[in-house]
DNA sequence: AACGTTTATTGAAACGCTTCAAGAAACTGT
DNA sequence: ACAGTTTCTTGAAGCGTTTCAATAAACGTT
């Protein structure tokens, strides 16, 4: 019934007949351990399967050998969260790192962050779902404790990891007007927020320097349902042959509007998203989208965290690059839209 | 830039001039502390800001104070991993434990469970996307570790917690028997899934106990292409006014085959999911589907698992139940399909 | 006021590891 | 073979907690 007695560092010392301190010089690979001690050391924790316990080494340590990662109040439907954990978790395992999760309790978002500092628990932490101005931010970086977002943050001095929101609606609407669309719309969030306006910035940019309309631009909350409603006065006021959608939520609320206005998403207008969540590809038809490459975005937070557990000094803002995954909501070439102009 | 000088016990026994056994024994809420010396103590430890460190606390513990949780290699896309993480996390959070996330290496999938072991990194483990003889079931509980399953076992002696498939099948054949559906087909997975073979059972019984024809089933694994493929067959041989399928992942490809065939699922067919994964809602027309109550089982997992670590004996097998969630594709009363009979 | 009881507090060991000053062993060169 | 170096190994202290035997304080009795 005992969960497993497992071997210390003195079973090992005593199977090798030499001290502990040796042994602990074998296993953190210090230099000034003869060929042939340290080859009886490692026998010994092979035939033993030792392995040093977290929880004693952190103690000496003045460390936890562990990263935090806070979940996000709303499950995030916005990235996939799975993923991203995944990686983050993959690559700490590499530096010898685990995870820890921890969640908010209350309306406060901070408060877990310093519940969890108070009792020394993690080295260091990943955000994710930055705002401008953000309040952990700014309460990580007064205590000097080190941490690395994935999102942008105003401060120059903060690591971050971001996507390249810009370029890869750039990538849409190139890859539209490619296909010969001339009526490009862009259904963005609300002014104000980091990732929103960055994307919008990609838009409006891409579309002038293509020598199309960049007015054509309609904003909502992030929300199905929302962008459903949207669409009657988008396609009055602008007749789009494209939407270029600024999240995958609303360019399926978009198709389904557009399907209520007798407009086959794909066939009459084409329609991109951001983001790649799951539903993207499970949507009829399916959606072309912008897929945030999260495996380097885990590596990068990772490797900036231990760069800066360990004294190095670490890079700053990195920004990576979406993969535009083409589906059947672009599939065609563009058409003359169902009502003529 | 030091990452913070935390308060140590010997801090606290210090201003409140007491020993650091007392203020053990007032943190842990032992007896035998006078409401004076307590009072002392807590104004001490409050002032100060005095939380135990993990770290320090395992060692003479011998437990770690942390529940383990291994993410599925295959980024499950099939349940809400978010929101099942927030719960576990959230109710151990009540009980004074954190979670540990670790994931697999390469193909074993035993592996990292042995090594986490090894390293004594947890107390516990929650499992989830159990197969039959999961090699995980019978590793841990070799070993004696405890451990909870998010998901059905064979082995009647491992605690586990489940949602009841058949149970919210049958509602969902209800729900559109009481629309009027008299042909009503189901979309399972092949045969020899614990949780497949559960939902179909639930079909098959309710059918039958309604009169109607249980043999109209089609199976194929859980693919939203396969869905959408299967739908011509499903339509010639079955000729169903509506759809019950095993998972959204299927029934949104049935919705698409459907309308492929130009028929307008919830107008024409209606067809229901189940796991209520977030592209449900954002499909059109939006998929009624079966909810996992995840509160619940992450809140049971989490309790069965603080009752083995206490050394009281804990529940075993539970079954919750799934609540049905009424959208737009089984929004009309039964039709007489587009192809008479 | 002195006694036995019960209740409250404490000193010190222990948990498994790291580290560092100090000692032992292995090499030099003579 | 010996002192002087350099390379290896170790004993013991310490990390922040808990725990338990032992001591001290408070309480009721007489």
């Amino acid at each position: 019934m005992d969960p497993v007695k497992r071997p210390t560092i003195r079973d090992v010392a005593e199977a090798a007949g030499v001290s502990t301190a040796t042994v602990s010089n074998v296993v953190n690979g210090h230099p000034h351990v003869r060929g042939k001690t340290r080859a009886k050391v490692l026998e010994a924790i092979e035939k033993l399967g030792y392995r040093a316990s977290r929880a004693a080494k952190s103690l000496p340590a003045g460390r936890t050998f562990l990263l935090a990662y806070c979940l996000p109040a709303d499950a995030a439907r916005n990235f996939a969260l799975d993923v991203f954990l995944h990686h983050v978790v993959s690559r700490a395992a590499e530096e010898d790192l685990e995870v820890l999760l921890f969640a908010q309790k209350g309306g406060d978002r901070v408060r877990p962050y310093a519940e969890l500092i108070r009792r020394g628990g993690a080295d260091g932490f990943v955000l994710s779902g930055i705002d401008y101005r953000d309040p952990r931010v700014a309460f990580l970086q007064e205590r000097a404790i080190p941490f690395a977002c994935f999102g942008r943050v105003d401060d120059e001095s903060v690591a971050s990891v971001d996507v390249d929101g810009a370029s890869g609606i750039a990538a849409a609407v190139n890859h539209l007007h490619s296909l010969g669309h001339e009526r490009i719309a862009f259904v963005g969030w609300p002014e104000g927020s980091a990732t929103g306006d960055d994307r919008l910035a990609g838009f409006v940019g891409r579309a002038g320097a293509l020598g199309l309309d960049p007015g054509r631009v309609v904003r909502s909350i992030d929300d199905f349902d929302l962008g459903r409603k949207l669409v009657p006065a988008l396609v009055r006021d602008h007749d789009p042959t494209a939407v270029v959608s600024v999240s995958d939520t609303l360019a399926l609320g978009v198709m389904a509007g557009l399907r209520d206005e007798g407009l086959e998403p794909g066939r009459d207008v084409a329609v991109t998203g951001f983001d790649d969540i799951p539903a993207a590809s499970l949507a009829a038809p399916s959606l072309t989208s912008l897929r945030q490459p999260m495996e380097q975005v885990g590596a990068l937070l990772v490797e900036h965290l231990v760069a800066r557990l360990t004294g190095e000094d670490a890079p700053i803002s990195m920004l990576v690059q979406p993969d535009l995954i083409v589906r059947d909501s672009t599939a065609g070439t563009a058409r003359s839209p169902a009502r003529g102009d």
